[in-house]
Order: C-alpha cells, then structure tokens, then sequence
DNA sequence: TTGTATGCGTTATCAA
DNA sequence: TTGATAACGCATACAA
C-alpha cells in the first residue's frame, strides 16, 4: 500500500493524497473526505523511509547512558519516552557500558542514524578529548545532558546541583551531633565528583574529621562494600555517619554497619526505590530526576522547532533530602 | 556527503562506491583502497533513510514493555540492546504504560515504523481480542514475546516456568514447617496468573491451609502492603509465610510483619537487586532473565537470516529459587 | 572490474 | 483546488 495506490482509489493525484495526509488546508472538504476514507480503509500509512529521506527526519531522537539496567537511568529513560511520545518522538537507546573503549562512538553512531536530536544522561563518555566533536554534533542537532555539563556553545546542561546537595546533607548529619563521616562513592563522574565536592566543602566548612580513610571508593557491589566497612572497623576508624553517592552503597553499608553493632545515621544518593527497601528506610539526596527530565524534553522540543527561542545553555535544580528512618533515628 | 561526492572525488561510478560500501568483491583492491580512503578522509557514512527505502529496513527492532522504570522490564531492555548493537540492530524503546487504553497501538506503531522485528517484555496489552492483529504482524515480521505465550502461529516465545518455580517455593516453605502461606500479587498478567497457579497449586497438593483471606491483591506500595498486612494481623489471619509475586511486595510485607513481631519466612520473585537490599535479604525466585533474553535474540536474529531455520515457537526455562537469608534463617 | 539506469515512496515546487 | 514532476540518496540489475 503506498501513496499511489490511495492516490488511484480516489482519482486522485498523489499530491493531493499527500495534502490530506499533512493536513494541508488547500484541499475540498469533499476530496478530503474521499480520501481520508480510502486511508482508513486500506489502513494505510506513508512509509517512514521515504518521508524521511524527503525530509530528513525520521522524528526520532537518540537516548544516550551507560546502562538502562541501573535504576536512575532506567527512570530517566522512562520519563524521557513517556515525554517524547506525547511529541509523537520515537527513542532509540543506546547504552555505552561502562566506557570501556566504546566512548563517543555511540554518539557518533547516532548521528549517522540522523536522529533528530540527543539526549545524554549522564556521563556516558568523557568530555574532554571529545570536545571538538561534541561541539560539530551540537552544530547540527540538538543535544542536551542531563546530569552532567559540557560548557560548550550549542549544548544545553539540565543539571542537579549535587555539590550543595552534599554539603546540605553533611550539615544534616552534623546536625545530628556526627563529626566524622564516612563517604562512599563509586566513580568520579561529573554527578560524582561535584557529590565528593559537596561532602568535602560540608566538612571543611563545620571543621569536621577529614582523615583520608574516611573517604572510601568501592565498586557498587554488596561484596565490595562488606569488606571495606569491615576492614574499616577493624582499623577503628572513627565514622559515626556514612555518606554516600549511590542508594545502594549505602544500603549496603548501613546493613553491615548494623550488623557490627555500629548504627549511625546513613543518606544515600539518588532517592531511588531501594531507599524505601532498606531497613531501616535510607534517607536519601533526590536529585529531581523528573524535573531534569521534564525540562531537558521541553528544551529538545523547543530547539526542534523552527524558530527556537534563545534557551538556557544551563539550567539548575536543587536537591532535596528526603529524610526517613537511617537519620531520624538518630536525629536529638 | 552523499554517495555522488565520494564517487566524483574518486573518478568512479555511484555504484563502485556501493560496492565498496557493501563489502562487495567484485572490486580491484586499487579502488577499493581509493574509495575507502575518500569515505574516510570526508567521514562519510551512507544516508539511513535513503538505504531504509531501497532496502525495506533500518536494522532496527522494536522493544516494547509497559514500563522501563520497573527493575525487571530495565534489565531485560539493557540485556536486549546490549546484545542486538552487537548483531548491529538499533532499538526503537516503547513503553506502553499500564495498559489503560493505549493497549495494542503501540505495537502497530511500531509496524508503521517498519522496525525489522519485535520483543515484545512481558504484558503491555491483553492477548485476547487482539489475536487477529498480533497473527497478521507475525507474518510480516519475526514477533517474539518474553514472559507471555501468544501461542499463535508465527510468534515466539520464550517464557520462564514460573508456575514449577512457584509451587517449588510453596514446598520449600513447607519444608520449613509453614502451614499457612500468606501469597501476594499485584496484577494478574500471563505471568501473574502462572505464578498464582504454582502457589495454589503447591498449596493443594501439600493440604496446606487454603483460606482465600491467605491470598491477596495489592498495588505495589509500600503503604498499600502496610496497610494490607496490618489488617491481617488485626484479623488474626494465622500467616505463618509469605510468598510474593515481586520481590517489592515481599520486601514490604517481610517489614511490616517483622515490626509487627510477625518474623516469618518470605520468597519474592524477579531476583532483583531491591532482594538484596531488603534487611534480611530476600530469597527470591529467580527467573533467568539473562537466559530469556539471550534467547530471545537468538531466536530474533536467525528468524531476520533470510533461510531461517525452523524454531519451537515456545521455549522454557526453569525457574531457580536463590536462597537469601529470609528464608535460611527460618529452616531447621 | 566498472558504469548506467531504474526503483524505492515521500514531500514540495511549480504550473494549470 | 488540483496535477505533473523533480528531488531525496541509496542498492542493484543489467550492460559494457
């Protein structure tokens, strides 16, 4: 079924099947009518590798992250889609791994794919290097980062501010009568680093505890982690509080901790769903993953649109600690 | 940069460039090195819409779930893109929603988006009134369904034996002593109803206690759970495990009893990383995502060979109960 | 081994 | 209000 076949059911030429399908006003109510008919009909509908090629454009646009298995980008994705299809966008995913040598490429690819535009959650790739072409791609297509800051002309950065974040949460737990906290973080992505920023800044600003050891990295295993806070009691460091960069590395260090009859108060990153798993339920820094979401499609629509307005290349939310059992407990 | 620009830099035909760009042989090493040279030197990479035309396809396959921001649809999906980028296939991501009436549009979309096959992740619309439309789309493309069995001809699925591992959960329970098994669901999918079925199952074949208040629908909150369980126990419904048809649901139900001074043994299912959070951490029934996946794509990718081999249009793999300490603690 | 010519199904321009 | 026709960029059958 294609254009011509409507076109010759109806007596019409194609020019005018292809008017009603765009809704075009330069058409009789009665023709339109005809063929709206013979569409409906034959359900049939314009093949999307052709108009494409006509206009460039396959409405799709390119989601880009490390993996949708991990719950914020999975969020992330989901909000995205859910946004992108009341546009009548498509998504494509692509996740990269753990940058291992697959890097930009993933970018690049889409690009080759003509997406109409690119969303990048996190920090799927390093900037530096790759700033030449990020810039090039910007030139052509939209692309906005959420999560993460690119500084470069024609990028658009939807970002939490982490850093505060952090240092809130740490005065949160000074609050508590903590003076030295344990800070756990997995990688030094940019959300990473600006969440270390924000714990130190907490710290030197109350004149807390700043020995190196209780500044731990671990990979996201409960493993991992077990091992680490054991090794850490068994050398008596001091933490009275633990801090970390992800739900689930402190999750897993709260367990343990407990276990060892060392119960502080704990606040997690993320405010994922495995915040109110944990027992007891882990305070946690909400990033406003749905606001960053939200404002990131708005702003990829807007620059899709012909006449985009000037936007800005930054915007930033603010976290909220969304306190639950791991700090009231523990809270005077 | 089209094809045109490569040919003219190299003093060759449009087509020796498609040859070249195609991997054909019938080309002189002395062009092909020229041409590889001029595509690498501009970065030129064919047009996908223009190829989509002639050739019918863009190497993409449509997934489609009713929501990615669940941990079990997430896994699935990442384990999908990371196996189909290897075979070269895009994936269009599109997330129904808890089927209020969006149902089997989003599948049909997908068709006029011309994808190369779908995966379809467990329920995002009921099977039944839409067996016409689902047949018809099997014979055009490869269709194959994870966790849902469309038994029509031409779709594939491959499906988990959660019902066996059901019912092997009830009889581990019961091994422990239980009596009274306290099941909890949230939705009556394919998969919901099969695990339903293993739990009754188990029950009448040990003579467990059969009581309909012993089974219990309830969104997946944690404050519907709470409420649900505090009415139970305020009921003196005589529970003396629990059983759960998502790790979420067991997770906040082994809370509420144990704060309740209701310590029972507790199985959920999905094996999801939330069993590993929970405190103590949650047996689960493990239902070999990885597998389904992986042999969803297989089945995918030799059904788009163009001499497909013949394939069982159902597949099943057992369920595997993972042993965590909420139930360990509880055995003799 | 290489080149020519056609088809793929739209959209859009221009003329009627 | 309509129709004829030229792009769009590639793959491929056929010719050389």
């Amino acid at each position: 079924m294609t254009i011509y076949d409507i076109a010759k059911k109806c007596n019409v030429s194609i020019a005018t099947v292809s008017r009603v399908l765009n809704g075009s006003d330069r058409v009789s109510e009665k023709t339109r009518a005809k063929v709206l008919a013979a569409i409906k009909e034959q359900d049939y509908a314009p093949n999307p590798f052709a108009r494409g090629l006509g206009l460039d454009s396959m409405k799709m646009v390119g989601v880009l992250c490390s993996d949708v298995a991990d719950a914020f980008y999975a969020k992330a994705v989901s909000l995205i889609e859910h946004a992108l299809q009341k546009h009548n966008f498509d998504v494509m995913l692509s996740c990269t791994g753990e940058s291992n040598g697959k890097d930009i490429k993933a970018l690049r690819y889409l690009m080759q794919k003509h997406v109409d535009a690119v969303i990048i959650i996190g920090t799927p790739f390093a900037v530096q290097g790759n700033a030449a072409a990020l810039k090039k791609i910007a030139e052509q297509i939209p692309l906005v980062a959420i999560n993460n800051n690119y500084k470069l002309p024609g990028t658009y950065s939807i970002i939490c501010d982490e850093q505060a974040g952090m240092r809130n949460a740490v005065y949160a737990l000074s609050n508590t009568g903590c003076r030295s906290i344990l800070y756990l973080y997995d990688a030094l992505t940019y959300s990473g680093r600006h969440k270390l920023n924000g714990y130190k800044q907490g710290v030197l600003e109350l004149g807390l505890d700043t020995q190196p050891a209780l500044t731990q990295k671990t990979p996201r295993t409960f493993e991992a982690v077990a091992a680490m806070i054991h090794r850490l009691l068994k050398q008596k460091v001091p933490f009275d509080a633990i801090l970390a960069s992800e739900d689930i590395l402190a999750v897993a260090a709260q367990r343990i901790a407990r276990r060892n009859n060392h119960g502080v108060p704990v606040i997690g990153c993320n405010n994922s769903i495995i915040a109110e798993c944990a027992t007891p339920t882990l305070t946690s820094l909400d990033n406003r993953l749905d606001r960053l979401c939200e404002t990131a499609i708005k702003t990829i629509i807007q620059l899709m649109q012909s006449e985009a307005p000037a936007l800005p290349s930054k915007t930033v939310f603010d976290a909220n600690l969304i306190e639950r059992e791991s700090f009231q407990t523990h809270k005077q």
